[in-house]
DNA sequence: AGTATTTGTGCAATCGATTGCGTGATTTCT
DNA sequence: AGAAATCACGCAATCGATTGCACAAATACT
């Protein structure tokens, strides 16, 4: 492994001082010497093929252009495209990102933290925290740059990038009262997650709005966002003897579960049942009977995640929204079936 | 944000030099201290919460304690679980890893290894490269520790743990064959990828030894192993007039193209052509009829390869296999259909 | 007891780039 | 033409941790 070319190279090699060279290749501070200089210095560092070393201009200047990304698993197929919109405004901007997986898991969270922290990372995109979150909204207190996109920390400045969970609900629930369905359960999200409860918060509000008949027993609430939840919530549903039909789950792979439950149940979708999922992740099309469900801009809130963190990162007085709210749209398929009101 | 702590403050407030405090604080080193002073150093970092500065010791160490993992695409459902296999062993042995989207496109990967250079890695895990990639071969020629996972590089000595292809395609064509299937197709993956080839070539191989018959139509290369081209190449089976009852895909996603362009025909798999994948990505098995399909360890892949990884930078003396090959295994789900031998 | 060896710390250079300050040379101004 | 201002660049400190070498004190040896 031959060594690499460095500052103190160049200037040897052109007879200059290191400070030359330096400021010679800084597109900032070129402004003060000669363009004659700078066009040799430039071409002899070419010619040498010089890479400048981050890690020494870190030590120095105090920022690494490397930020730290946490989502609960890139495993979970929401967060890949909010990680591909995030680097698509980092990556041009010169920042690298380091991704940890939390696991949902604060012992784990808090542990990734600190080791963002330790690298350096001149700040952070949270795309998953918990509604309350101390310890993140300590480590934004310290002044470290930070944004938390798909959902929020409630009580806390940091600025936070999410869809329109009370629209898309709503809109969800009118399209269901629009074919004519009348007793709808819901399969609410985590309580200490803040798209869990915006979701249960506007599908209530809504139903009242629409004067729709809703007993405690058509409304579950779900441990975790998955499958096996919402076989679980979807059975608990069935078993209590409410009067509903159709299922407004708080997310994709609630409704997914409640696909299988049903099936177990021997009821069809959409035909016995109708159900409804949130966030639109990939294969859905393929899946029959096809989730009609509330798409979000999963793209958009990474990408305007990292804009926000880069205006942070960038300019420390720049004013960032507190929030930023992002529109849904309705993709209806085939899991929603149009019946005579009751 | 309060200035951190320097092992120059604890060294002031303990009351020795900074490079006493720096051997008290290093596991290794600590051997010839007093256990005293060991301890009061120790204590006193404790108390004023000293974290080491990663970038100073990276400076003067030449080691970042962290890797390049260049994926193709992290939104592609094959690499999540490859990334986590790698990070089940980077994270706990201490590194971080900067993941990069290679889009597959070779200006994109030349730049991004520039990156990752530049930010110092102390290796690389390449889940994709080219069967010819001549840059990646200079770079590990030049000494920085990489490992291929998933894919391989020809005529280089660069380890790469993969799945074992041709024994994957082989018990799947002879898995067809008794099935009653004699005229079966076969979808390969693009010729400038390892995977691609090493499949058609297991292909033909193992037709041959079953003595089926196979004309050149009814074997079609792909450009890209995505939905859109194994819908192209279906298409084109289909208007060869090729007779056949089978389709071995040489991916899953090739596959899912596959199911679409058969139904756009007015035909059913499994009832008029069968089909079956490769590598076992999430989702199959909601997918009707459910895809007959090779599963690759995808996490094991991601995992070994870490391991090697790792055992290269850390004693660049290590015998490293060239290649290890994973085993994988034959997932039956509902897209083949037993049929008499014509 | 006197010399040789070991032990525990300190000193200072180093990694590579950045940047405030200084200075000689050139240009501008009166 | 002489003073002032500007310009182009060099000097040296700095970021924080690491490490070979030096050295004094303590211990071991003959």
């Amino acid at each position: 492994m031959n060594k690499p070319v460095t500052l103190k190279d160049i200037a040897r090699e052109t007879g200059v001082h290191v400070s030359t060279v330096s400021r010679a290749l800084d597109p900032n501070a070129r402004t003060s010497l000669t363009r004659e200089v700078v066009e040799r210095i430039r071409s002899t560092a070419e010619r040498m093929g010089y890479r400048p070393n981050r890690l020494a201009s870190s030590l120095r200047t105090k920022r690494t252009m490397s930020i730290g990304l946490m989502i609960p698993d890139i495993e979970n197929t929401l967060f890949p495209p909010i990680v591909r919109g995030a680097e698509s405004v980092l990556e041009p901007a010169g920042y690298t990102s380091i991704i940890v997986n939390t696991d949902s898991d604060r012992k784990r969270e808090a542990k990734l933290v600190d080791v963002l922290l330790e690298r350096g990372v001149d700040g952070i995109i949270h795309a998953a925290p918990y509604l309350s979150d101390p310890r993140m909204i300590e480590v934004a207190r310290r002044g470290l740059p930070m944004v938390t996109v798909n959902r929020q920390i409630e009580n806390s400045e940091i600025p936070s990038v999410v869809n329109d969970d009370p629209g898309g609900i709503a809109m969800m629930l009118r399209y269901l009262h629009e074919h004519g369905h009348r007793h709808i359960a819901h399969i609410a999200g985590p309580k200490n997650l803040s798209t869990g409860r915006a979701r249960i918060e506007a599908f209530k509000a809504t139903a009242k709005e629409l004067h729709l008949d809703l007993p405690d027993e058509a409304l579950v609430v779900s441990n975790y966002f998955d499958e096996q939840e919402g076989r679980r919530c979807t059975r608990q549903l069935l078993e209590s003897g409410t009067e509903f039909t159709a299922i407004l789950c708080a997310n994709d792979r609630l409704a997914l579960g409640a696909f299988d439950a049903l099936r177990q149940h021997g009821l069809s979708c959409p035909d016995d049942i109708s159900v409804t999922g949130y966030n639109g992740i990939p294969f859905l099309d393929l899946i029959p009977p096809g989730l009609t469900t509330i798409q979000i801009p999963q793209f958009d809130i990474g990408r305007i995640g990292a804009e926000l963190l880069i205006k942070m990162m960038t300019d420390p007085d720049a004013t960032i929204p507190r929030t930023t709210i992002l529109p849904v749209k309705l993709v209806e398929r085939g899991s929603v079936k149009r019946i005579d009101p009751a």
